[in-house]
DNA sequence: AATGAATGAGATTTCATTCAT
DNA sequence: AATGAATGAAATCTCATTCAT
């Protein structure tokens, strides 16, 4: 049968955006094929006009975020020469990505688990080649003499998880704005490198005094209560 | 029946464990009550002599290792005065308890989105009073003058965050030792905090010659292969 | 829309010809319509221009089969007189046809049983009619002396199900080509019958020395194995 | 649950002969395991206590029944020298089997093909072994002198397949008794192969004069109709 | 004549959970 | 305290079939 007025490429569409809504929401395991047709509008058994399988469908849209991180992240990083230019750029880039599609980033961050072995695998190497691109700017940094520190690796991953982990808490309606957080977190991620003053000052850290917090509304969110704004 | 030989309280230590172990490793939807009985060496329906229910299981665990968080920070800070000094010993005791404990840990951070409602919300409200035990070192210090930070209650995330996230990467094979990642995580919080120097000279940032690689072995695992040492 | 170059009569034929490989390759439960409009090269939505139904579809092909049979029996046994040589003649028929139509016949008598009991009796009726025919030359012969059965029901079925049984093993590339086969088939039969010796001197049984083994390929093949050749 | 009187073994027979009657009845493909649950009194999803899957079901009954036939005829053929003689025992036994047992035999001749390549080979393979001792009968019986044949190979599926398929006709109600069939089954195969007079003599004949037919009752039945008698 | 989009019924399988023993 | 037997709800996935285009 088909429906008047159905569109294959919007069913697409909107199955992809549905699907990253869901899985944000309530994990792969407690998504079901069932609440996604629903959403799409469709059947559940229509789903598969546009899926292999569930499995399947978690693998591509994670090696879609994947992917799309690691190619944003060369295209904003190309011609910057400075290492401590890289890094804020690399902070900038990281940062806003991660809470612009923070559904889709919060899927790559907490469903990975949920990949069969074989899945697993190669998002974890794409993850991994992203990474080395940070280890890089940090150990061009060290060797430079504008950062300082102890051991390259760990403070690598430190600086990615931290950042990464804004898709926890952040909600949009919350005290600050991206580039507020972006200055913020440009800040800590100096600090945790020891930049030197040159490095600090491409920008200058806003002075507390001309922030005005709207402490009514709350800045970290409880993760269940996100789906209040999808 | 009784088997001979068994008995009530070691099973169900046991049983705490090995969920643990397989909750940590598969996540709350893909562990299920037959492999946890297995791993107990008694049949499923035996697990209802101990437990309530699957989600009554995760539920007591989250609330265990919350629980004990709070009680341990508080015991080691007790008699601790100064915001520096403060903070060194949560990020010794926060770095350690997720390392050695660090499947517990890890069932905590991943499998929260797993309760229901109702005991999702009661785990984080316990965790909110953990978090803000940090967020009252920050501000502590702030005040005196030792740190200095562009949003406390950012920086608190982004601290706690950093540091919990050690569970993500950590394998005991690994090349560092706990007393290394201590210190270079304590460094890296201070960075993060602008500590002034008398903040950072309780113990003094190890001299990269001074540590020993122990081993050419990966410092980042993936996920997945930790059950190799379950 | 039409397919440019498209032909309703030779699709037609394509897809008779793909389903009889594909049902004898699978079995009616296994293959999916879609499998068969892909080996057509059509959708397999456009079937159905073409059937009524994938029920219907095995009817006609096993209803053409069993029809075919019995018209070219009646052509081959005509003007032939001698019960003794009918038999020979209904023994190269039906084998030949067997072996050169092996896939059809292999659905016939597979697939029958996936026929809808209304369907299923329409085809018995006619496979009775064949059957009989065949009967009334064992009949003819035990009449006139050349032949000896004790039963000469249970014979016929015997020497029916004994030659077509052929489709089970049969493979193009065998040791075996077709007039040999006929000439063991023959024999067979004709001892089975007590045929007398004037009914066994039409042809000689082939001395043993003369046949030359063609190939050291296995006589026997695996049935799944057929799909090789197809 | 537990339901009250509930027996595992007893459930387990059940089990089997419901899937015996079902899959001899309908096919694998056309049996759902909801109709295999009804018949054993059950739940669908408690089949699951008893077998691994549909396919395993399957499986284990084909290797039950072709290992049980290798089985018998090697007990049935122990002691017996002579080549015609164990002919005659092995037609004896094999139409005797496929008679008594003759659902369990038509799964195995039916639905072989709906077991996965890897469980078909199996199979096959273990098929073989029967086929093969059979074929050692005839061979001896060649170099013997007792039978006569123009290619053993073909003989002997030809010989084995015309027993096998009393499966698709047999009734229990029908003309003849079990004993009457083996004499014409055995003058059938003697006449195939040809045998000399001293190894037909070991059982006469039995005049047809002395059968009498009891005509109301088809001799052939309907395949599908067989489920009347289960 | 052909297709893209969708359907709905049904299949196998999984699993937490229950209860008599 | 422990188990064997069973349940029932739900999940993913398949497939013949339909109908607007």
């Amino acid at each position: 049968m088909r429906k008047p007025g159905s569109n294959g490429a919007e069913t697409q569409r909107n199955l992809r955006a549905a699907a990253i809504q869901l899985l944000s929401e309530h994990g792969y395991g407690a998504m079901n094929l069932r609440m996604l047709a629903k959403k799409v509008g469709i059947q559940a058994s229509s789903l598969y006009n546009y899926i292999e399988s569930k499995q399947q469908l978690l693998y591509l849209l994670c090696e879609e975020t994947t992917g799309a991180l690691a190619l944003e992240l060369d295209q904003t990083l190309k011609g910057v020469k400075e290492p401590a230019e890289r890094l804020r750029k690399f902070v900038a880039f990281h940062l806003g990505y991660h809470i612009v599609n923070r559904k889709q980033a919060s899927v790559l961050q907490m469903e990975i688990r949920s990949l069969t072995a074989k899945n697993f695998q190669a998002i974890t190497k794409l993850q991994r080649l992203y990474t080395d691109k940070v280890h890089r700017i940090v150990d061009d940094g060290v060797a430079q003499g504008s950062f300082r520190v102890a051991d390259s690796e760990i403070v690598t991953f430190a600086l990615v998880q931290m950042l990464t982990a804004v898709t926890r808490w952040y909600r949009p309606q919350g005290r600050l704005a991206l580039d507020q957080l972006v200055e913020i977190y440009t800040d800590l991620s100096l600090g945790m490198l020891h930049a030197d003053s040159a490095a600090r000052t491409a920008r200058a850290l806003p002075s507390p005094a001309t922030r005005r917090p709207r402490r009514s509304e709350p800045l970290l969110a409880a993760e269940s209560a996100e789906s209040a704004d999808g």
